[in-house]
DNA sequence: ATGAAAGCGCTAACAG
DNA sequence: CTGTTAGCGCTTTCAT
């Protein structure tokens, strides 16, 4: 069947035309006859031709592809992102090659592999974090680089005030009434330092702070990212003698799981307990859950459009581009009443 | 900085070998003395030479990357699939080029673009159909191509049996006693005829007739996919007089929506409404959720694998590879009671 | 408007 | 063990 793959020189003596001719013909240059054009083209289909990139790309000294690197490619969050990322890349012509990073080592091998020459075009590095020198050496290399929800100074990247989320969340609560307030979020992973955890905790321990509240050590628990382990910390903290009366949640994955833990001890929301996360992922709404919206898709997209500038080599916003938080309000979070069991000492400053 | 690109010739004359011995080493060749190896990787360590993959991929004759097509890539049961290919392709050392199919015409560009020489190395297409001679176009071109949950003639394919997995979903909730079942599943998009979703209905059908029920045709429903949705028309189901007593949803995103409608009006759940999923993806533990469990990530790491071997040139599995289902059971699914209300109808043959 | 020829940077076969 | 050389298939001046 598939005989030797035709090649550019073989299309060119069939139609009787020089190798230049049809590689205009191939990238649609204006300076052909029509008439050479057609006969180049028809030939071309007769032939089942095919181009070949990897030449193309050569002599063109550009692969039309770009790699983008992602964390947990299975959080919906990140998941929001990469769709962004992909269907922009999609539109620009480029091919999107993706890495899942798990782990410090997969991140340096694929660091210094995509700086490869003529690897890819260029790099998209979401939701992780990097060192000056890992900048460092990827800017030695010129190789574009764009940073969705990372910072390192110096690079384009788009990011969110994970502290102003952080407060957001807090002061809506803390407008509700509530004054006993827990945090629940996420251990960093594997030596990699994610950091927007940390960030928003800082924005929670801010607002409690404005509000002349002292935050309470034993209300502010970490763990392991996931459903589960959320709901397993919302279990203990609420079989406390002083619950809380608030969870705020780091994401809207862990409040999902905060929501089944209160359902589990009969723990009504909001009525018993008001809920909020962050992010606003598809789940968020189909739970009536209240949180902290980010704008992941358009992340994503901005992000990519940056890249695909950076290569032309059209000008882009120098450092850092912040996409605006809004809070979603919904039914996970309503005004604090006196609830059944003692009454809940509430820690004032 | 970044100077002109140092090239292999310049490694050699710089460490006063020939490019043959340069290349030797870069490719991990025995037979280069150790002494003749450590001053080539001096060399180039410190002349920060970076080969050039385009260069090499085209004398080697390979792009050591491959195509991934997968419609909806924000669908949790399409992510878990993808983060298997993706897992098992870096493994294997290829670069891992996904592509969101969101219509008919992307699936044909891409389908026609990925058939370019050198562009990848082969071909995996995730749950999405294709025509005849959408696969007689490729098997032309000679390129490796593998299916993962989805169906054609010839083609090696990991798939699951949807028609199985639906008496499976069906069967669980008629040996509850439930005889007033209703079916909520997608229609499919944009011209792409989706078919897991009739082949679980198929199923469905199968089930109540073998169990002696007549399939009530008011009880079977479709919609667009997403949870809202199936929502919106469980909500409707719910508030007929002949209510069903348990609903089967073509997918857990859509049996959270279903989940979550039942709570909206009250109707709690297993007691009133039995509820069961398929897919068993995250948020089915969380919710509670009975499913039918399906390998999502090992059916992407499945096919891969196939198609590294493809690619080989070893041996793969002709045909398909029918992957195992699995009853999960969870809360969402209890043994029928009377209800409060007027006592329902049954309908038997 | 078009043909000829010089790269693009690397690998592999061949000769030593 | 190692140097030399001929491709890999396309793009692009440079003439004509």
């Amino acid at each position: 069947m598939a005989g030797r793959a035709v090649k550019i020189a073989e299309v060119a003596s069939a139609a009787g035309v020089g190798v230049g001719t049809v590689s205009r013909v191939l990238n649609g240059s204006p300076q052909v006859r029509d008439e050479t054009r057609k006969r180049v083209l028809a030939v071309i289909q007769q032939l089942g031709y095919r181009p070949s990139r990897l030449a193309s790309g050569l002599a063109l000294g550009a692969t039309r592809s770009v790699a983008v690197l992602v964390p947990f490619m299975t959080r919906p969050s990140v998941v929001g992102r990469l769709a962004g990322i992909v269907a922009v890349l999609d539109a620009e012509g480029f091919d999107c090659v993706v890495c899942n990073i798990e782990t410090a080592e997969q991140r340096d091998r694929h660091l210094r592999g995509f700086a490869d020459l003529h690897r890819v075009d260029g790099m998209l590095v979401v939701s992780i974090p990097l060192h000056q020198g890992q900048v460092d050496a990827i800017a030695a290399t010129g190789l574009p680089l764009v940073l969705v929800d990372a910072d390192a100074p110096g690079v384009p990247r788009v990011v969110i005030d994970n502290v102003a989320g952080g407060m957001l969340a807090t002061d809506h609560l803390l407008a509700l009434g509530h004054r006993r307030i827990a945090f629940i979020g996420d251990t960093s992973r594997r030596g990699m330092g994610f950091l927007s955890n940390a960030r928003r905790l800082e924005g929670y321990r801010r607002a409690l702070r404005a509000a002349g509240v002292t935050p309470a050590p034993e209300l502010v628990r970490r763990g392991p990212h996931g459903g589960a382990v959320a709901g397993s910390i919302a279990l203990d903290l609420l079989q406390r003698d002083d619950a809380p009366t608030a969870i705020f949640a780091a994401s809207d994955t862990q409040a999902a799981g905060v929501l089944q833990a209160a359902k589990k001890v009969g723990c009504r929301v909001p009525r018993d307990l008001s809920v909020i996360g962050f992010d606003d992922v598809e789940t968020a709404e189909l739970l009536g859950l209240s949180t902290i919206r980010q704008p992941l898709a358009r992340s994503g997209e901005l992000g990519a459009r940056m890249l695909c500038s950076l290569i032309r080599g059209d000008p882009v916003p120098a450092g850092r581009t912040t996409l605006p938080l809004e809070l979603v309000r919904r039914t996970s979070t309503a005004e604090l009443v006196t609830r059944s069991r003692a009454p809940t000492l509430v820690s004032a400053s």
